[in-house]
Parts: C-alpha cells; structure tokens; sequence
DNA sequence: TTGACTTTGATAAATCGTTATCGTATAGTC
DNA sequence: GACTATACGATAACGATTTATCAAAGTCAA
C-alpha cells in the first residue's frame, strides 16, 4: 500500500459508495464497473493490505464467508438475505447481550446476525 | 441409515455425552475414543443423514465452518472460545432482536455468537 | 524523461472441508 | 451358517476460495 493506483482507488471507491459489507467477490465486481479488467488476485491484495492498516473491517457471518466493511463505524450488527445473500447493516444493539454467557466464561465481544428477505427481495419474490 | 452399526452408535454416543455442538473433525476425534479406526467419511455420512432424519441439527457460526448438535433442544446461542475454538451452549435469548430488522425487511431468524474465553481456558490462560 | 521499484493481471497452484469411489467387512435375515 | 444388501475405511477427487508466480505495466522521485 505505498503506491495510489487506478486499481486501489476503484477497490475503495467501490467499498465507501456501496452502503454494506461486500465479498471479495462482490467488491470485485464493484470495482470492475469503476475499472474494467481488474484482477481479482489485485483485490484480494486490496483487502489484506486495507485490512491491514485499519481501514477496512472483516465481518464474519454464520454460514457463509467473509465480507467486509469500512472500519470505524459505531457497534452495528447485519442482516443476511436468504435470497440475494446480500448482507446489510442493522444499527444498534441490545443490552445485555454479553451477559448471557455462562458462569465462569469472559466475553469479548458478539455478533448478532438476522436472516431474512431484504427490502428488495420481499418486494420481488411475490408481488 | 438403515442398519444399527458399531461406527454410528459411537458417533451418536460421542454427540450424546459431548454436551456441546461438534465440528465433523471434533465428532470424528470423540467417536474415534470410543471406536479406534473410524474412518472420516463414516462420519460425514453419519452426520448427513443424522440431520436429514432430524435427529442432529447444523449450527452456523460466524468465521467457522459448522458444528452440529443434538436436534430439538429449546432456543438457545452459543459461545465460541477464541482459545480452544470450542462451542458451547448458551441458554435464553433477548426480547427485541428481531426486530433490530430495518423498516421493510422481513425477519425469519437470528443467530447471537459470544466471542471470549470458556471456563477452561480462562483459568489456563495466566493463571 | 529516465529508471528503480512497486503493482498489476493471468493463471497456476495451494488450501481446506467435504464427497465419491471401490474393494472389503458386517448386519440382519432366512 | 449362508447369503445379500448395506456400511465401512482408505484414499482420490472435488469445488470453492485464496495465495503464489512472474513477466509486463505503471508510479513517482529525481
């Protein structure tokens, strides 16, 4: 991450104006309709070297891999379509969720994903 | 699924007295205490048709691949421990999850995963 | 503009968990 | 006990994702 390229600046415009968590192959497309032709193994570099430095987060999700999201963003959970598989972000949290552990364990922290149809999803499934 | 064996009455005897969910590598180490020589695919066999009859059921986890557990248990989470990668049952839930959904969004389910140290490890950990 | 060094893209290859293959062993039935 | 279909174990194959390779192109300071 020394040089500004073409490429990195497609990956992170590709990242900041999408709104959600995207997989590298999502951001790979993303990106290709900001700069046709690029590599996926650029991206895949692009992610290790942004999440590297901080800027970008990983988000891990039940039953599926990896996305990723700007860092720095207030504590948030997400929300996984079952029929796009896109995962979108929910705002907020609840109390006390940390302290369903058991007696005896120390929690470091948690994920809260929600499955479900999306906005556009329930939309177009039958209506 | 037809037949009673000495190979799945070992698994379903190591996910019976386990206590806890179980990736297929974990179930193949506990059935292997109580059967030496049990090969891997017997146990992916037995854990496919284990979920399909309905006696075994998937858990997803976050960053991980699958563990399964005893079907038909009451609604519960779980506990992932970031040292011995082990996953436990965590009881109860929260009123309002899902209903942390955005406007428009269609809710079907959710899963909560703690992050942190089990009672094992937290004490082996320094002290 | 030059030139050293970094980054890229295409593709091969590693990885990892899971499944298929196939000859042998076993359960269950008669 | 004999028979037959099912299940087993070892291992090859698989699919999907991620990483390594390397020649060519691009960046940026001088």
């Amino acid at each position: 991450m020394e040089r500004q390229t073409r490429q990195r600046e497609a990956i992170c415009a590709a990242i900041e104006s999408c709104g959600r968590p995207l997989s590298p192959a999502e951001l790979c497309d993303a990106a290709r309709r900001l700069l046709p032709g690029l590599g996926v193994a650029t991206v895949y570099r692009a992610i290790r070297d942004l999440v590297a430095c901080g800027w970008l987060r990983t988000v891990e999700i039940p039953g599926a891999s990896a996305r990723y999201e700007r860092a720095g963003k207030p504590h948030h959970h997400h929300f996984l379509c079952r029929t796009c598989d896109a995962l979108w972000e929910v705002s907020g949290c609840l109390r006390g969720v940390d302290s369903l552990a058991p007696a005896g364990f120390v929690t470091e922290g948690h994920e809260i994903t929600l499955y479900g149809l999306c906005h556009d999803c329930r939309g177009a499934g039958s209506a």
